[in-house]
Parts: C-alpha cells; sequence; structure tokens
DNA sequence: TTGTAATAGTTACTTTTGTAACTAACAATA
DNA sequence: TATTGTTAGTTACAAAAGTAACTATTACAA
C-alpha cells in the first residue's frame, strides 16, 4: 500500500537514467581505457582540449562539471603520458593553459571518430525523432541543476 | 577537420546521458543520505527488498545489474543500522534471505514517497509525450548492453 | 563415495573519488 | 603598502568502488 499509483523501480527516471548511462557508457568506456589507458575524467578532459583548443582546468571545470580535484588529477596523469602540454600564463600566473600535443591530438582524432561510430550504433536502436526528443529531454534534464 | 560532421562533446549521448544521470541523482540522493545515511547502493537494495519481497544478494545483483561485492557491503550496512534483516536459507546454506525490518520498511515508505514527488517535479520539465518516449528510449538503451 | 566444478557471499588489496585544508598568486581596499 | 578576501590549482586524508582471491556449500559426474 503506497499510494494510488504504486511506485516502479524500472519506471523511475534517476534510476533508469543511470542505468541507461552506465550501459550506454560501458563498451565506449573499454575502448579509451584499452588504447590508452585513460578513465573518464581523462576522457573528458582530453575531448575538452580537442574540442575547444586551449583552455585550463577550471574552464573545463565550469563547461564538464567536474569538480577541480578530478580535473587536477586527470591534467597531472595526461601530462605525465605526453597527451596534454602546460604553461603557465603569464598574465595570471595561477593559471595554467592547456593544449593537447601531438600525441593527444590523435588520441583525441582517433577516439572522436570512434565516438561517432560509437553512436550512430547506439542510434541504431532509436528512431530518429525518439533520438532527437532524448536528446532534448536529457538536455532539459540537465539544465535543471545547472543554478 | 575531423569528418563530415564534425563531433559535438554536448551532443554526444553518452555524455548526455552521464551527465542527465548525475543531474537527475543528485538532490534524491542528498535526502537519502541525509534522512538515513545512504549510499546509492544501499539506497538501491532498500528498494528492491521494498518492492520485491524477500530476495537474495544474488536476486537483487541479477535486477540491479550490481556487482556482488557492492551488494555484500551495502547489505552489511544496512543489517548494522537494522533496516535489514538476513536468515540463512534452509535448503541452501550458502544462500541470505534478506527482507527488510520495520525500521527498513519505514524508510522505504518514506523514501518511495519522496522519490515519486521527485520524479513528479522532474517530469514537469518535460511534457507527458516527452516523459514517455524518454522512458522508452531508455529501455531500449538499457536492453543492449544486457547481455 | 570421491573428486571436480559451480555458486553464494565475504575479505583483502588496489585504485579512484570526495572533502577539506593547503600554497601561491592576484584583487581590492583602507 | 599592509590587510583581507578571492581564485587557481594541489595535496593529504578518508570514504567508496573495482578486482581477485578466498571460504563454505552445493551439484554433478567418474
Amino acid at each position: 500500500m503506497s499510494g494510488p499509483e504504486t511506485f516502479e523501480l524500472n519506471k523511475f527516471l534517476p534510476y533508469l537514467l543511470n542505468q541507461a548511462a552506465e550501459s550506454a557508457s560501458l563498451e565506449f568506456q573499454s575502448i579509451y581505457k584499452d588504447r590508452y589507458g585513460m578513465l573518464r575524467t581523462e576522457w573528458r578532459v582530453l575531448f575538452h582540449l580537442g574540442l575547444y583548443g586551449e583552455m585550463t582546468a577550471t574552464d573545463i571545470g565550469m563547461r564538464a562539471r567536474m569538480h577541480k580535484t578530478k580535473i587536477s588529477r586527470a591534467v597531472q596523469r595526461l601530462t605525465d603520458r605526453r597527451f596534454v602540454s602546460r604553461t603557465t600564463d603569464t598574465n595570471d600566473r595561477r593559471a595554467e593553459r592547456l593544449t593537447l600535443t601531438a600525441q593527444g591530438q590523435s588520441a583525441y582524432r582517433d577516439l572522436s571518430s570512434v565516438a561517432r561510430d560509437y553512436e550512430a550504433a547506439l542510434q541504431r536502436h532509436l528512431s530518429t525523432s525518439e533520438a532527437a526528443i532524448l536528446r532534448t529531454a536529457l538536455e532539459k534534464l540537465i539544465r535543471i541543476s545547472a543554478i
């Protein structure tokens, strides 16, 4: 007894979203992990730099909504492995301007092509309009807590 | 230069799904954490037992797609805090039959009512058909890797 | 039976994340 | 120019998750 419409876990949006996110990330995750030994945070930083060019850790944090310690550690590992190079900003010596190295560019190009194919494969399970509405709905949900 | 249609991170489904899942879980998470000191894994176990009655850890693992060590630790904490009770199955003494205690039932009722309200609030940002299509699409994506 | 494999769940160890405190640099104001 | 506050990023410590090896029990077949 729990109210007029009884609760259903496998219809509960946060639960569904988490399951779908996990499911939809699994295979792609194994690719960047296997090929480049990257974690999710590192892949995200790589893609931000690949897409938007030079950024600071703070910039990435705002765009990707990642905490600065996560970014700090991701950048650390990416520079250790020569995917990213950092130079201190001469105007503000607290900030570091991050860019992809040639190796980083190459990994980015490779992975973004994988990402395109991967997404196309996912999308084959959805109709065109379904995929479009899905994206819109997800964007709305993201914006809710975008404060 | 990256192909005919250039890659967009904020349209990339796995990325969108992760962001939306995180965004849509955030506030609810803070409720079960603040009221009952529960983690996500514990909340999930609680809800499975509340919804489906007596289950074993393995049952829950299959339904929730959680690894058995996660469940083992969640059950451990839930029994420590008297939300769950466990009894060894007499037919198969490896298995433990898990059920909610009165306190567990009460937490479950409270949280499932919160969940209903929370979901309704999320849904207010979506049209009826949008919400329906979203669920369908998410279910399809979940099933893809359901092996 | 007895030996081998499978299953339920736990434990130990490692990796990753979260949180808070920290350093260094800048900004603003008295 | 001191003083106070803010910002960029790192580090230290604690909590959580992942992985593999483990115990105990059951299943099955030689």
